[in-house]
Formats: structure tokens, sequence, C-alpha cells
DNA sequence: ATATCCACCTGGCGGC
DNA sequence: TGCCGCCAGGTGGATA
């Protein structure tokens, strides 16, 4: 489900009801998520601080003195403020009491994370990843390089979070879309020019996508429970056999890397 | 290192 | 109505 814009905004959404406040209980109920939940997690962070709530590509980080909590929704995974004594419903598997809300994990397929990292060092999932998409790290001059040794589709290439993090099947599709690229030029053949183009629409997609709150497709929801509306603005994803918005070209669709690719043949050039 | 394919899991939808 | 296959906002890990 969520990718950047989304965890970005439940994170927002979340900020204020979070920074400052102590946990004063942990619930786990079940803990075989995609990896398990540290049994020991409510020994770290029962009665202690949160300091801050950051994010780091797909991953929310609540920080604390001694470390971080990590969080990632995975493709169903909803984090939202509810009422303490709100009923417990299907798929609820993670609750964080505050002292008068709770924060309560709803991941129906079970991809997402709920892990713990020490303050001295990275967490091992943490400790490779790519720029931050919206930060100057990530330029055109980065992806260029970068790009020169892989043969792979560009879209696969902008997908890998060792590239950069954050862009997932929604906002790769539209990203490409924008900078007028074929998903599946090989990420070696693209220009300089290119490389410019790609990194602006991939900024500019995401930050549009934060403005609006998110994509809701099906069941993305921000930490007070309320939809995005980025879906409304898609190009092109979930739009195949649909006219190009602007050629009117119909939209085509494959598959790259096991996830559905659209783009438009007539804008989206190979070279 | 890079590329490919699989796995994890649940639920909804279309087709027969 | 029921069953079956396919699809879905992610991504680590095994393999060659």
């Amino acid at each position: 489900m969520p990718e950047l814009p989304e965890v970005e905004t439940v994170r927002r959404t979340l900020l204020l009801s979070c920074e400052g406040q102590t946990i004063k209980k942990v619930i786990i109920r079940r803990p075989d998520l995609r990896w398990p939940i540290p049994a020991n997690l409510a020994k770290l962070i029962e009665n202690k601080k949160i300091i801050a709530l950051k994010r780091r590509g797909k991953y929310l980080l609540f920080e604390f003195a001694h470390g971080n909590l990590i969080i990632h929704l995975g493709m169903s995974g909803v984090l939202k403020i509810v009422k303490p004594d709100l009923p417990v419903g299907k798929h609820d598997h993670f609750d964080l009491l505050l002292s008068d809300i709770c924060l309560r994990l709803n991941d129906t397929r079970r991809f997402g994370a709920v892990l713990w990292e020490d303050s001295d060092h990275l967490h091992p999932l943490l400790a490779s990843l790519g720029p931050e998409p919206l930060s100057e790290t990530f330029n055109a001059e980065l992806l260029y390089k970068l790009s020169r040794k892989r043969q792979a589709a560009i879209k696969l290439v902008i997908m890998d979070s060792h590239v950069v993090v954050g862009v997932g099947n929604i906002y790769a599709n539209e990203a490409l879309f924008l900078a007028k690229i074929h998903p599946e030029v090989s990420a070696a053949r693209l220009s300089q020019t290119d490389c410019e183009n790609l990194v602006s629409a991939i900024k500019q997609v995401l930050a549009r996508a934060i403005e609006q709150g998110g994509t809701t497709l099906k069941d993305y929801r921000d930490g007070r429970g309320k939809p995005g509306y980025f879906q409304q603005e898609l190009s092109v994803y979930g739009r195949s056999g649909k006219p190009c918005l602007l050629c009117h070209t119909e939209l085509q669709e494959s598959r790259l890397g096991q996830r559905t690719t659209v783009y438009c043949a007539q804008c989206q050039v190979k070279s």
C-alpha cells in the first residue's frame, strides 16, 4: 500500500499526538509479521518518552533516547490513532498505548514490520538505503552515475531502494510518464538530460502526492483514518487501455519485475 | 555486484 | 452460490 507519500502523511498526522509522549503499554497480539516483533520490545520502550517521529524511506522511526522503534507498513499496514477502549478488530496486531490515545497497527497481509534498533548502530535494513528522493543528495548527477552500470529497465532501477528510497510502483509509473521516459529502457542508456527530467519528475510527483495526503486505492488511511486524494491525479497507474491524457493514444500495460507497468508508447520514448 | 525469481499473506474480483 | 486463478501501495533472500 504505502509508498513514501503515504508514510510521510501518516507521520505528519501522528506527529502532534506522539512527540513528547510516554509509552504506557505495548500490546503485541501477533508477533509474526514479516519478521517477529522483538519479544523484549515492551521492556525496551514502556515508560520511555518518544522524542521525535521521523521517517526514512518507507520506514517510520519512533525515536527514543536509547534507540528507535521502526515500523514498516508493508502492502496493507494501517497505523492510526484510536481510543484506547476501541474493541480489537481482525488484523489488529500491535498497539502502543500513550496516556490518552492508542496507536494501533492493522495489517491484513502481515508484510509489515515492527523492529527495534539501538541508538549506537543502524538497523541492517536501514544501513544500505539510498538517498531520500526529496533531498539534495538525490540529483541527476547521482542517478546518471549509478545508472551507467545498470542494464535493467529504468523503472526497476528507480524502484531499487539502494538507488533511491520511497519510490514504489504507483509513483515509478507516474514519474516516468511525467519525464516522458519509457519504463523499459535500459537505465544505462539514459542521457544526462533524461536523468535530470526523471529526478525532477520523481520529486514533483512525490511532493504533490504528499500535498494530497497520498493515494488511496483501497485500504490506505492516514494516522487519523482519512484517505488520500492523489488517486484523482494519477496519469497512468490504473489507467491501462484508457487514453493518454496528453495525446489520447491508448495506454499500454506490461510487467516489469512482476509489477504492473502502464505507459504511453507515444509520449514515453525509448531513447 | 547484477539480474531473476520466489516467498511471505489475506482478500477481492472476474470467470465459469 | 461456489470454486479457482489472478491480482494488489513491498522487498529480502536465494540463486546463477
